[in-house]
DNA sequence: GCCGTTTTCGGCCCGACTGTTTTCAGTCG
């Protein structure tokens, strides 16, 4: 996300929790939490959209929000922030982040207990302070203490392919039980979010209570946070916590439609059921005055109800999908299968640690017809970047391999890196040698957003660039992406015919699928490539599908879904394109 | 504060679990 986004995000969320903690009207609190989701999800330049005097067209963004932004942009806040922020302290907020700790008990802490930290918490509760106020007992004092050890020693958020990991076991561990008679998973998981808080399951079954002590038990529960008869949650040894949900197999579909949401997605569809004489929730639709019970078979009965065609989980983020449902203009979303090949790939020839060969026997293996080999330029030193010789002695072991092997083609590609001014690491004669050329930054990340989108922007228009490879170098809960104007970046790529690759490296999964749609718009190509390091990496591919999937891209958007003669045509007309 | 098939005012999704209290408020998703 770019940083004007983030901050505005952060922002209002954080305008949210001090309306909450000062006990103000809650519709108020959801309107900030709502325009925080709702500018999260927009994918222009958000600066644009306001010289534009377009900020109202965003859903949830009025009048007043509109004026907060514009306030953010020429002066990093607004009155209303800077008037709340005055009157709490930010440590009282930081209060809220402790499982069981909300808005009302952060008050009643401050206000009461004079209580303004969570430092001071801990310390009220192991001298036994606040079970002796009204309203806190015990039992509330350890689990306070307990959630305060638990954020100590954990961060909340998990990479999809952590998360998705220990679910993949846990799935299995739970379709052993005789008491189960459907298991799904939902939540951000099913949605394919890049990051994740937690895992969310839904199951049916006639003995839920046999079911819940079958998944309490599991072996890797480090503690159970709560159980019932349809709610169940633990939290496992790696940090991540697992809520259980379970109902009635005739309530699956719809229990598994609500808990995987998004929440913003299922308020949509409920306030278009209420609007239309339904009632919906986990347990089932319901018509009329009285509620009689609608049944469905699965979900996609469940949508049919509504005129509409099944959403993929992937769009379900209330972006636009419930009305193309409605029009039946989903898109046909790209799936595995529709990878012909793969492009960025590296070998022993810089930092990857499987020969050719090994790479393109793999990529055979997982049913690819063609890998592009991509090892990094000479100025990549640290990751054993190429010189013109290893160029030549590359280039002739692909050919001896191509001859050699068969049902795999190798093209011979480079990752060159973009240098501090925008030029590339080789001169254009040398890029000359290559059937394609993957472009990216890996240096120099501090210069400013005006300078980082000069500089990808100047190299987006060499005659040689075909492919844009992580434009943003995030990596994901680990190092921030570098400011770069995104929205500008995608038009340059528009305006030169060059692709911008989905780096389906789960650290990675950048670009963000909320840059999806301005792709499509601006008929920009997309490329799903694993940036695989070794053999076992060529697998990134489902990351990253999933990734653009949720970013509404089909298979005609994705270069690699191209075989291998029609894309290198396709590089070969972009580069006459470039060079008139 | 937002929004409109209930349309410029009045409603805004809905239910489970927990802890503390004895009927419910707070938290969470």
């Amino acid at each position: 996300m770019a940083s004007l986004h983030k901050k505005i995000v952060t922002l209002f969320e954080e305008t949210a929790d001090m309306l909450e903690v000062n006990n103000e009207n809650p519709f108020k609190v959801r309107a900030f939490r709502n325009a925080a989701r709702a500018v999260e999800g927009v994918g222009k330049k958000i600066e644009d959209m306001a010289q534009q005097g377009k900020l109202e067209e965003i859903n949830g963004v009025g009048k007043s929000i509109a004026e907060h932004i514009q306030d953010i942009i020429h002066h990093g806040t607004f009155p209303e922030y800077q008037k709340l922020h005055k009157q709490i302290p930010s440590e009282v907020l930081e209060m809220l982040s402790i499982p069981g700790v909300g808005a009302k008990k952060a008050r009643t802490l401050w206000k009461e207990l004079n209580i303004k930290s969570i430092k001071a918490l801990e310390h009220a509760c192991h001298k036994h302070l606040v079970s002796e106020f009204s309203g806190f007992g015990k039992k509330s004092e350890e689990k306070i203490l307990a959630g305060i050890e638990g954020l100590k020693k954990f961060s909340d958020l998990f990479r999809f392919d952590e998360a998705n990991a220990e679910a993949a076991k846990l799935l299995s561990y739970l379709k052993k039980s005789s008491h189960l008679i459907q298991l799904e998973l939902g939540g951000s998981l099913r949605r394919h979010k890049e990051i994740c808080k937690d895992i969310d399951l839904i199951a049916s079954s006639n003995k839920p209570n046999k079911l819940m002590d079958y998944f309490v038990a599991y072996p890797e529960v480090a503690s159970v946070i709560n159980k019932g008869t349809t709610k169940s949650s633990v939290k496992l040894q790696s940090g991540i916590n697992v809520d259980l949900r379970v109902v009635s197999d005739e309530d699956f579909p719809f229990a598994l439609h609500h808990f995987t949401g998004s929440k913003e997605h299922n308020v949509a569809l409920r306030t278009l059921a209420k609007a239309k004489g339904f009632k919906l929730n986990e347990y089932g639709l319901f018509k009329g005055k009285k509620e009689i019970f609608v049944s469905c078979k699965n979900e996609t009965d469940l949508f049919k109800h509504f005129g509409m065609d099944f959403i993929p989980p992937e769009l379900r983020e209330n972006q636009g999908e419930l009305e193309a449902a409605q029009d039946h203009a989903l898109p046909d979303l790209v799936t595995l299968s529709d990878l012909k090949g793969v492009l960025h790939c590296h070998s022993t020839y810089s930092d990857g640690k499987n020969s050719m060969e090994e790479m393109a026997l793999a990529a055979k293996d997982e049913g690819f017809s063609y890998i592009g080999i991509t090892d990094h330029s000479h100025s990549a030193a640290y990751a054993g970047g190429m010189k013109l010789a290893d160029i030549k002695r590359q280039h002739k072991e692909i050919d001896a391999l191509n001859k050699k092997l068969k049902e795999i083609q190798i093209l011979k590609g480079i990752e060159v890196d973009i240098l501090e001014d925008g030029s590339l690491d080789y001169k254009n004669e040398v890029l000359a040698l290559f059937d394609f050329v993957i472009a990216s930054v890996h240096s120099r990340f501090k210069m400013g957003e005006k300078k980082m989108t000069e500089r990808i922007c100047t190299a987006l228009a060499s005659p040689y660039v075909d492919i844009l490879a992580h434009p943003t170098g995030r990596l994901l809960l680990e190092r921030e992406a570098y400011e770069v104007n995104l929205a500008q970046v995608i038009e340059c790529a528009a305006k030169n015919g060059v692709a911008i690759e989905m780096n389906a490296n789960p650290r990675r999964l950048d670009i963000d699928w909320r840059y999806g749609k301005l792709l499509k718009e601006k008929k920009v190509k997309s490329c799903i490539s694993p940036d695989a390091h070794s053999t076992d990496q060529l697998d990134f591919c489902n990351y990253g599908i999933g990734i653009a999937r949720k970013g509404w891209l089909e298979a005609g958007d994705i270069l690699n879904t191209l075989s291998a003669d029609a894309l290198l045509k396709h590089f070969s007309q972009m580069r006459k394109k470039r060079r008139c």
